[in-house]
DNA sequence: TTGAAAGCGCTAACAA
DNA sequence: TTGTTAGCGCTTTCAA
């Protein structure tokens, strides 16, 4: 009597359940679901069953079935950012409660790895998907994939000009406005910005904001380059050189980054640069080492947490429009951006 | 005629793009994976078709019928994690080039949290699961979910006292006491210890290493309690004022990770207690912030990288084996650490 | 080199 | 309250 367990892989499924417990596999699957009423002794029975077994429900099998993954995908470029965290935790706080999980793939600031994750993650048919810090380029692939994919798509951290579908994020431009509106109430005058001036990104929408405040106020702007995004503490670091030739007279500095702004407080602090007597130095995104540094950093908050939750919130109206056959309308949302100030300013 | 498309979710499946290519849907198939010959004729008119659709294939349904997912998962307690950003790149960059998908879900350091993303990550059947930051306490359930799962499991960056299966990691009892041997081979003699005292973490390993040097060197301990992990920078930053209080002739600290000892280092910049002439400072995990800062502090360097990569290796090897029919014994791997003494000490 | 049949583990829909 | 049937989209296996 040959059997399925003469398989090497011999994984336990509802039927076992179902025969140990004297039933069918569709009344396992209800107990699993709670989609209907069962005995209260056989679900008891059941559910003892299956602790004992240990048993897992093969969630692609349902999702097959049910045409549901119960998953929304989020796309990040780094595992290593206190902004991208605070996001996430926002969005899966959302979702949790409705019972979608969320998974995550990194991309590590590479075009060419995002297009890949992003299709490794199309073929488990998300429910939906996020991409965080997206940024306005993508490689055309990817936004022919993501554009065909039929699922709700939510850009964060940008407004694109061009989106794909959804946007959950905040004015680039507006958040650089407002700090060099905010140096220049303090009287900061010789206002040069640092940062990366890559085509493509959410860096330029910033530059362009410093680039039109400055104009509007009357100062002469300078731009420092600092290379290669994501924007480092070892940028940061080297910048100090840089900036003392480019504007040698500069007497606050914008930063496109926080962990930037840092490298840059640093390398102050160790050549003896008086921060914010010699020069004030600026931030953007309220990461967590601006909290804690000496002197703390003045930076922009960007609602990392509320755009989680209101792409989650976004996500399941859309999901739920889906599954009644209709599509919810592409969608803009911003959150609120303020200057936080602090001691470097 | 009532056919599919009169559904409201009508997905394109190999069948239309076989149709389309006048070809069965196992010719389609055949030309995704390569897995046999196909006339290349043929093979060309299907990827047109396919790029031209942008056909995506349903993975879950092919796990489904080869009983390969594709995908390993790795469980993380943080999204803002430098070390575990490197372990994620050093696992990806191996299981990449296997075919192998990583996808992440995070724990927010919650038990319960890892608890269901674990079950979660188990119901899509991954191929294997990494467990970063894997604590020695883990919820019952946990544990057994683990064990059942009949996959591999890997704990890293730590070496549990009962693995669940395999582990790569390191000693966080050695890699204290050989800080505490770099302090005392400076001259260091009033050696604390900052961190959680909490039990079953990494870091009451860490304790009983320190406290295993200090009493072979024949100095008198002192552990300063810092609250709830993770251990974070707003914590170090409190602790100066509590270490003064506890122990006011410290001429060191070892702190439990990089975090909290920057913390505590700013802390000092800021009230004026010079690093290292009045107090020395230590930290733990090599992260990016104790590179740049100013002291640049001193760390123990545990192989972040390194980790992932053997890691990957040991995942492969076992999955192999697993499709033999075969399993891997449970096997335990150690990083190297190394003290990285920088201007803090 | 290609196709047909069967089935992976589950759930929708209907029947009892 | 429970069971039966069919099928989700793909791959395995065997046949041509």
């Amino acid at each position: 009597m040959a059997n399925r367990s003469s398989t090497s892989v011999n994984r336990i499924t509802m039927e076992d359940i179902a025969s140990e417990a004297g039933v069918s596999a569709m009344t396992v699957s209800r107990v699993l679901r709670s989609s209907s009423a069962v005995l209260p002794e056989t679900r008891d029975r059941i559910l003892d069953i299956i602790e004992r077994l240990g048993f897992v429900p093969d969630q692609s099998a349902g999702a097959l079935s049910s045409r549901r993954s119960g998953f929304v995908a989020m796309i990040v470029p780094s595992l290593n950012n206190s902004n991208f965290a605070d996001t996430h935790r926002g969005l899966t706080n959302v979702l949790r409660q409705f019972g979608l999980n969320l998974l995550a793939a990194f991309s590590d600031y590479s075009l060419q790895q995002e297009e890949n994750i992003i299709e490794t993650m199309l073929r488990r048919r998300p429910e939906g998907i996020v991409l965080a810090g997206a940024r306005s380029h993508m490689t055309k692939r990817s936004q022919h994939l993501l554009k065909m994919s039929r699922i709700p798509v939510i850009q964060t951290w940008d407004v694109p000009d061009e989106p794909i579908d959804h946007v959950v994020g905040f004015s680039n431009f507006n958040a650089a406005y407002v700090m060099v509106e905010h140096l220049w109430s303090r009287e900061y005058r010789r206002i040069a910005f640092l940062g990366s001036s890559a085509l493509g990104n959410r860096g330029s929408k910033r530059i362009s904001g410093y680039l039109a405040a400055m104009k509007k106020f009357g100062g002469a702007p300078t731009i420092v380059d600092t290379g290669p995004v994501p924007a480092t503490m070892e940028q940061g670091q080297r910048a100090l050189d840089i900036l003392t030739k480019q504007r040698p007279d500069a007497d606050a500095v914008l930063c496109i980054s926080d962990p930037l702004a840092f490298g840059l407080l640093m390398a102050c602090n160790r050549q003896g640069v008086a921060v914010p007597s010699q020069i004030a130095i600026a931030g953007f995104g309220d990461f967590d080492i601006g909290r804690w540094s000496h002197p703390t950093l003045t930076t922009v908050q960007v609602g990392s947490y509320e755009m989680g939750a209101l792409a989650g919130r976004l996500m399941l109206d859309a999901i739920d429009a889906g599954r009644e056959g209709q599509i919810i309308k592409p969608t803009v949302r911003e959150t609120g951006i303020s200057v936080i100030a602090r001691e470097s300013t």
